[in-house]
DNA sequence: TAGAACTTCTACGTGCTGTAGAATACAGGC
DNA sequence: GCCTGTATTCTACAGCACGTAGAAGTTCTA
């Protein structure tokens, strides 16, 4: 997910495992992890050509919101929860929000 | 963490057994579980007479609030990652925090 | 001191993840 | 039309967390 969030548009099996090449991945590797993240809805792709290009479907901040609102869904008492996210959260984020909320 | 969460004070295991009846689980698999939770810091356990009493270290709802921000932790951009969270949230709980904010 | 309650140690099945080989499909060059 | 390289799918395996619990050891208490 890492190399397709930092990359400017949708890429191949072949460009995600030269963006880990420093792991030394087999390409086959790289591919069943895509089919899983395809799998679990993260990724589409699309045909292009011979290979298939990969995108995620949400952008990383996205996503991070998702869990973020997944991980509140579990919360009996909403507010109470906020209420300790916030106190929990660095001054700096709770001045974000409040920007964010006017 | 439901059974004791829901309880009033810290449960021995045999209590927590007892709240979670329904499951017909051993003693053991509640001690177990209970070993590992204390492993990975969500309870703590005093000893109290012949047993334990296992209470949780953070409520339910601190327990979620830090859940959210090592989820919230992951992002690069904060910023996007709180806006976005904001977007994907019920308008009740924009108010709430607008509220807490004040 | 024996029995019941409690705890610890060990174990096993299952599912997810990281990893990759074997087999298959396909498109272009000779 | 066939070979070769590239891309894909299928299958597999080790490691780990988790749900579950039996066997064995410890400790009160009657």
């Amino acid at each position: 997910m890492d190399a397709l969030w930092s990359a400017s548009g949708p890429l191949t099996a072949r460009e995600v495992q030269q963006a880990l090449s420093d792991r030394e991945l087999a390409t086959t590797t790289v591919l069943t992890v895509l089919g899983r993240l395809e799998r679990k809805g993260l990724v589409t792709r699309s045909k292009s050509g011979r290979a298939h290009r990969y995108r995620p479907t949400a952008s990383r901040e996205e996503h991070i919101a998702e869990l973020m609102r997944d991980v509140l869904d579990g919360a009996p008492d909403r507010s109470a929860a906020l209420a300790s996210f916030l106190g929990s959260v660095p001054p700096g984020d709770r001045q974000t929000l409040r920007d964010l909320l006017r």
